[in-house]
DNA sequence: TATCCTTACGGAATTCGTAAGCATG
DNA sequence: CATGCTTACGAATTCCGTAAGGATA
């Protein structure tokens, strides 16, 4: 046994059983890869792949089952490079955080200006995309850190944390009438038509949430994945907009007015994620600590359950 | 990075960092061993051990956050064995039960004797051992299943489940003044020289706890590891016995007689454990369950987390 | 001086890549 | 007949063991 044969049956899996896209996903010969699946088959006494004439189709019964331990030593072998990296060079390496347009837009941005002065030697890179995104990147490995408000708590190979909490507000053209109100209501809102959030984004079932549980049809004329499209709309005249509180700039939304609607929409949730099982430099540590503090002993204490 | 460089760093913090002995131990050249260690150092671009001038005296700091991980590695592959051989043939293998003299000799029989007509193919071994020794048993993976009253709970690398709640009770010679008491009292016990357990066998810990509540001062004229041992003292008159209850057979010890004491001392409950992260076979969880029903979903929430 | 580790080197074993052959859709 | 897997074989690499050399208690 031996970690080429383990990165290759991983790789199979991953691509789809075609063993020719797995040698040149690994850089090698397509007929090496067959030798090896061959090799470690005959050691463990058990056919991992289920094989129509040469073809393979899938996994097997113990196939499935060894798949997660595979999957857990290789994991570890990389944990092992990056223990030793962050003992070769504390200070130095590359750091991919994955997130939504809403927190690279309005929440990030002094993190990371902060994070770069803190640590000039790390390479780091910001992914925009959208929460499904995010979660795939951070169980494929090719992000390590992920924010997002939605679409992290269901996946059970990911470890969330809390960073803060904030609320929808209510976005009108200057002069609207809803400005005049005393006090703003789902009703007088559901009065317009509605510019808000993609079904997934930036707490778009919380907005759904509420105007149903107020017995309340809302026509919402456009969902947008971010908040600068839907202000663009409402600016327009097109509708009403509800963002995220924080994507109101007053200083330069100078065309817009925002009414707050902390009572009328649930809380929203922003929540940093990582992958189960992955060893985190400690920069790493620290990036989250910026996010989301006082979250270390979670991420500590729930990391140590590698297994998804 | 390879497997036998894995196997040898472990080694090597095992034989107490002598190259010579590891070398002996994996059955191959110490320098091969050597190499395998540069090598490997090399490629992580870390030293894992501390040394004075050649000689290797302990771990690094990286060295030790590593060494976890290997472990964990190695472990991982041991399991991939183990799922395979579990698959290759559901029925055979062999199965290490390290266990005490009480348990091996009064509660564990007839499930053994269950086991072997089950399992006509599985090599079941029986080990009699210490509590500390079965500890260090499972922890080297030279056991899969512990089962002991004492010392188990302390070792953060096992998974325990109850097993059954038993108590004490005394045993005295034919005759004796204290068989004739209406309701036996720790005060009256403690008029006698008392044969019992050794210190961290059998639930000594629960006696000496029960005196020391009600101020007593006792004379423990024998402590032995064994019931027979204490039978057998019992019988030439050197003093009255406490004992775990199941110890006492009324068909065989006819110069004896059990006084209940299951409201002086306090119960003791027979702890099952396995080691954390290791994969049981399908027969290994039925001898469990034999043991200890009901534990199943205990051992399959925890053993997830495979972090000592 | 005995123990223990490293370096050096030749042979064995493993791994890899190319070429050719066969099955499948 | 194009794609995909296996077998076969020579080349390259890696791994291992012996021998020799240097350091430490």
């Amino acid at each position: 046994m031996n970690f080429q044969q383990l990165r290759i049956v991983r790789e199979t899996v991953l691509r789809g059983f075609n063993l020719t896209e797995v040698a040149n996903a690994l850089f090698t010969s397509q007929p090496g890869v067959s030798k090896h699946i061959k090799d470690l088959e005959d050691e463990l006494g058990v056919e991992l792949f289920v094989r129509r004439g040469k073809r393979l189709l899938g996994l097997t019964e113990p196939g499935k089952e060894l798949l997660e331990t595979v999957d857990r030593i290789l994991r570890d072998a990389q944990n092992l490079r990056s223990i030793a990296d962050q003992f070769a060079s504390r200070e130095q390496g590359s750091l991919t955080v994955a997130t939504t347009h809403t927190q690279a837009r309005y929440a990030l941005p002094n993190v990371i200006k902060d994070f770069k002065s803190r640590y000039p030697q790390v390479h780091l890179a910001l992914h925009q995309s959208s929460p499904r995104e995010i979660a795939e990147m951070l169980v494929a490995g090719e992000a390590d850190i992920g924010i997002a408000t939605e679409g992290l708590t269901s996946v059970p190979e990911l470890i969330t944390v809390p960073c803060y909490s904030w609320h929808h507000a209510v976005i009108v053209p200057l002069g609207h009438p809803l400005a005049k109100l005393p006090e703003l209501s789902l009703q007088a809102i559901a009065e317009y038509p509605i510019v808000t959030y993609h079904e997934g984004f930036t707490g778009r079932a919380h907005i759904d949430a509420a105007f149903a549980d107020a017995g309340l049809n809302v026509d919402v004329v456009i969902s947008a994945i971010d908040a600068d499209v839907i202000k663009t709309y409402v600016d327009v005249g097109l509708g009403i907009g509800i963002v995220a509180s924080m994507a109101f700039n007053p200083a330069k939304d100078t065309e817009l007015v925002r009414l707050g609607a902390d009572k009328l929409f649930p809380a929203n949730t922003t929540l940093l994620a990582v992958r189960r099982g992955v060893y985190l430099r400690d920069y790493a540590r620290h990036f989250i600590d910026a996010v989301a503090p006082g979250s270390d002993e979670t991420l500590a204490r729930e990391s140590q359950a590698t297994d998804a």
